[in-house]
DNA sequence: CTGGTAATGTCAACAAGGCTGACATAAAAT
DNA sequence: ATTTTATGTCAGCCTTGTTGACATTACCAG
């Protein structure tokens, strides 16, 4: 009864067990703590928390990006950002300027500052995404990537596909 | 210099470029959040948290197990994990037995009110799962696995594998 | 030009869920 | 008999999320 397995075809679908996709739940769990931690170790050190490294991430990423936009790929309320988009300002990490052609926007860009605590995040953050990498191989690579695409929300995949094409 | 890609050597080395590792930790970043989203809606509508939902977890996947145990799966301080707990046994969802050989120690297990809310977390966060994995396939599932594991700390890799082989 | 809408910022209050430190109790272990 | 272990609890702090209200500036449409 808890045991919904669609392998009735007989078909090679044990992956779809109760028990596999159990698996595949605690896997993201511990992976993920896996994934933030070396950036959290860093980021404790600064008085910094995860919000500032999401928010540094994303500006590094799309250099200019207004702050709509980073609330949309963030997916938080401006009121949660700015907050944190505030006190990196103040910090002297990120920049906001007025826009050109809509002066209502402010168009958000890493100091030389804000690039140097990126680039120390990403490269511990890499590090591990990298060694990961190499010890799985390329095709599981690639399955890494495809399943967790088919496990983003409809939008979200969007948003992930259009940073994906941008960085070519 | 930011582009240390690994492919000096002409091999297919291609997935470790630091593009596709960024590519990665987005994809990892965009889809822990689709993760989470399901369990999270319903769990809102009850006062209750994340934190309640993976102590409802690992309680219904080890029953029995020791808060010293769930301690140590869940990587939080006992005063958080009992704060949780304790909204938990006060509803009725999770009973807390005075250990037989060792009377220090509390057991936990689900109590049927516990075990009907993990059965609705977990059906929603399991369709999502398997909606994925349907649609990525069993080698891009098995590659999934591979990489996450190798994301995880050591220790959490010891803690998911014990858990993973005591469910078969 | 004027009224409506959009982009942003800000204040206040609140909640979840992390953390530290200190202390208490009961039971086990030495 | 003393120490250690397992657990619980109190108090206080932090980050980061939320809602709601309100202000400013700029764009846009009639």
């Amino acid at each position: 009864m808890a045991d919904t397995r669609a392998n009735i075809s007989g078909e090679s679908l044990l992956f779809l067990t109760d028990e596999q996709l159990r698996q595949g739940i605690e896997a993201m769990f511990f992976a993920y703590r896996g994934f933030t931690a070396d950036p959290d170790r860093i980021l404790s050190d600064l008085s910094y928390g995860r919000a500032h490294h999401r928010a540094i991430h994303f500006i590094n990423r799309a250099p200019g990006t207004t702050v709509n936009n980073l609330l949309n790929i963030l997916g938080v309320t401006k009121q949660s950002l700015n907050r944190v988009l505030r006190t990196l300002v103040e910090d002297g990490l990120v920049e906001s300027r007025v826009g050109q052609s809509d002066k209502r926007e402010r168009h958000l860009f890493l100091t030389e500052a804000g690039g140097e605590l990126e680039r120390e995040l990403s490269d511990a953050q890499r590090a591990r995404m990298r060694s990961a990498f190499r010890d799985a191989g390329p095709d599981a690579v690639a399955g890494f990537r495809t399943v967790l695409e088919a496990m983003m929300d409809a939008e979200m995949q969007r948003t992930y596909t259009r940073l994906k094409e941008s960085g070519l």
